[in-house]
DNA sequence: AAGATCCGTTTCGCTTGCGAAACGAATGCG
DNA sequence: CGCATTCGTTTCGCAAGCGAAACGGATCTT
């Protein structure tokens, strides 16, 4: 990957934090909880297939609550699911164009408030 | 400030974020809220006084809502209330050894994470 | 001193999230 | 073909957060 951080420090990424949430919740960016974030993370961030179970195991969560953060996160229009044909059972998620804007909408936030820092 | 972030892109805070709150879940850090963590960081972050109305201004949040933040983040010991001898209506807000601790600790795991980023 | 104002909290009704357990449907196995 | 296993979901009871409004106590104003 080319861009990289050259230097985060403890501190700095404090106030890195700080910065984000506190933009973040002034702009009502639907304020999804941390597993709902952690979810939409791993889901455009590593490469599929992405099973209920699989991202259960990779996010440390139990099956139902993966349920409902994608039943958010679909009424949100920012994740979808379908139905794997191979395995009827399991089910796929899917990007959105939607929660592709969102999370780059967030990565500038991010990277605006890492150039203002103190 | 010394320390400084050289270079974030869109991309990076994104793998950042994703690295933080994929280890966060799993070291069951005491789950906190968008707002109470951002609360918690207002405080830490920004000097004093800190005052429920000053923070809910800053924080764009209701004022119940920042007591019911204090009242987790003080049973959890991270911040202390104490009330203001010179206006006795109003209550200060405080920092603790414990939320010093704990964002100490929260600081050193985003920069480990930035650190061996992709 | 009396009323208005400001402070943080509490109450109210409601929404959302949680894990354990049970569930139907799909698949694997003997 | 049965029967067990695995998939994601739903149900259950519960805990926690939310804003609006009302509240008591402290302070300010006149």
């Amino acid at each position: 990957m080319a861009d990289r951080v050259i230097s985060l420090t403890p501190t700095t990424a404090l106030f890195l934090w700080h910065g984000v949430m506190r933009r973040a919740l002034r702009e009502e960016h639907p304020d999804l909880t941390a597993r709902q974030f952690a979810l939409l993370l791993q889901v455009f961030l590593t490469p599929p297939p992405h099973t209920v179970r699989g991202l259960a195991a990779d996010l440390a969560m139990s099956k139902p609550a993966v349920t409902r953060a994608l039943d958010r996160l679909g009424r949100l229009d920012l994740v979808r699911r379908k139905r794997d044909k191979d395995d009827r059972r399991s089910i796929l998620v899917q990007r959105t164009v939607k929660g592709s804007v969102y999370l780059r909408e967030f990565g500038d936030l991010a990277a605006k408030v890492a150039k203002d820092l103190p």
